[in-house]
RNA sequence: UCCCCGAUAGCUCAAUGGUAGAGCAAUCGGCUGUUAACCGGUUUGUUGUAGGUUCGAGUCCUACUCGGGGAGCCA
């Protein structure tokens, strides 16, 4: 007899088949007329199997009637039209195995709703919700369509390290990797901890981007695109940060910034429709029981255009708008998230891309308009989450990039390979980060980051 | 890190400073091709931790821990 998915088994296809069924027991409900309806869940998909088990099963008083939510089991039986509304098809089973129980009294998952906020400390078993099912099955799918779209466009996967000695990427706090004892480390005679010492030989951190090192590799294959790990110490308690999550850097060489818009836009569009597409069902879910208006900002975002926009632009638009902002509006002031939400959510009610910010408030490497004050960068802003991606072309003259290195006031030497780019054969390059979980949450509609990655590492919460 | 709010039964929540309750879950019974099933009975507590005020604290005060919302940093 043929093993096959709940998935499989809800089609109206399979009416007829003789099938076996493995999963979990979400419900049980009993009738006294002689059989329970057993619903079951495999996580190949958001709906359930209802089972109908008799009372002539041999185990039927004895296990069936005490099966309940968690409950492992196999079920051999006949796929047949279900006479009833809810459901295409259900199994009537001839032969019900249970292979672990879930005591009820003690399993923390009831078949009644849950706070996000209780799941948390489930971590471990909210997987087997409704919810949590739909939302990794979509960022698998996300997944999938990163690598695809990329692929199919000639980029590289690149794997750039997560162990990096670079303390100076200027993308904010890192965690330190370390094997010195912290009790008594080694010191230098001026009483210095001892860092040449230590297992590198110099301090070494978790990475908080694969981007100069994305360079390199654009600099001599073309198109690369990493998608990895990535780790931040900052003390962000927000539902948009996690100290470790996942990041999504395509770095190409000869594109300038229109180029990096274009394939950021296509990038986001080919996702959503991806999902669109491929997770209906779970969607359905996301709209009917998340957010009411999920499905039709993904719709916006698939068949409109980005609005596109310089800084410039947007301070006038923002000055011009007649809100109470909590924070100022200015040239050379950076924008506040209720400004990039008033713009992507009120103004233009879609994606949006900022081009060509001040470079006071934004990193070195970006390349420097001819106005001297503005450089190439990119952020693109969509609705609920607020920057999603954060991109630029980069700066590829030498001397251009030493003179914004000495007003940043960066030393030179720990940065001599990445200045050999540009000494050697420079190009002009653009690419972008973006935040894979982020992505997650916007297309599911899912207001806490944290609940969009199997197992959220928070400050103060590294459980599991 | 800052501001605000919160922590009471397994879960979600209620309780003028005066005997700690409901719904759901669990359990027992009834009913039904049921489907967040339904109806009736039963069980469930160191009120986050440590102090303090008071004749008396779930309730007021202080500190701490944890959580939520907002902000900053960013992806």
């Amino acid at each position: 007899m043929n093993w096959i998915s709940v998935k499989e088994a809800r089609n109206p296809e399979s009416i007829g088949k003789s099938v076996i069924i493995k999963g979990w027991v979400r419900t049980r409900r009993d009738s006294k007329a002689g059989f329970s309806f057993l619903e079951i869940n495999d996580g190949s998909c958001q709906g359930n199997l209802q089972a109908l088990a008799e009372a002539c099963l041999p185990n039927y008083k004895e296990e069936v009637q005490k099966l309940g939510a968690g409950c492992s089991v196999s079920l051999e039986g006949e796929i047949r039209q279900s006479p009833a509304k809810g459901q295409p098809t259900e199994l009537a089973a001839s032969k019900i195995v249970v292979h672990g129980w879930a005591d009820p009294l003690t399993y923390p998952m009831q078949k009644k709703g849950h706070t996000f906020e209780f799941l948390r400390a489930q971590a471990h078993l909210r997987p087997r919700t409704n919810t949590f099912g739909a939302v990794m099955r979509v960022r698998n799918q996300i997944a999938h369509s990163v690598h695809s779209f990329f692929q199919e466009q000639g980029f590289l996967y690149l794997n750039t390290p997560i162990i990096t000695a670079s303390d100076c990427e200027g993308a904010g706090q890192m965690f330190r990797v370390s094997t010195l004892d912290p009790e008594k480390p080694p010191r230098t005679p001026e009483g210095a901890i001892d860092h040449s010492r230590d297992f590198f030989g110099k301090q070494a951190f978790l990475t908080v981007s694969g981007q100069l090192e994305g360079e390199t590799y654009a600099s001599a294959l073309g198109k690369v695109y990493t998608f990895g790990p990535t780790f931040r110490a900052e003390n962000s308690n927000t539902a948009r940060h996690l100290a470790e999550f996942w990041m999504i850097e395509p770095e190409v060489a000869f594109h300038n910034l229109e180029d990096n818009m274009d394939l950021a836009e296509a990038f986001l569009k080919r996702i959503v429709k991806d999902v669109l597409e491929k997770c209906a069902e779970d969607m359905d879910f996301f709209a009917e029981r998340i957010d009411k208006t999920v499905r039709a900002t993904l719709e916006v975002i698939s068949q409109s255009s980005f609005e596109r926009l310089s800084y410039t632009d947007a301070v006038a638009i923002l000055q011009k708008s007649g809100q109470s902002f909590e924070y100022p509006v200015g040239w050379g002031l950076d924008l506040q998230s209720e400004h990039e939400r008033y713009l992507t959510e009120k103004h233009f009610q879609k994606p949006v891309i900022l081009t060509d910010y001040p470079k006071t408030i934004k990193a070195f490497y970006m390349r420097q308009n001819e106005d001297g004050k503005t450089v190439r960068a990119m952020d693109v802003l969509v609705p609920r989450v607020g920057e999603i991606i954060g991109g630029s072309q980069r700066e590829e003259r030498l001397d251009v990039l030493l003179e914004r290195m000495r007003e940043c006031g960066l030393p030179e030497e720990p940065y001599w390979w990445y200045l050999d780019l540009r000494r050697y054969g420079t190009v002009p390059h653009a690419g972008f980060g973006l935040g894979f979980e982020r992505v997650v949450q916007f297309v599911t509609g899912m207001a806490n980051i944290r609940d969009v990655i199997p197992f959220p590492r928070i400050p103060g919460w590294a459980e599991f």
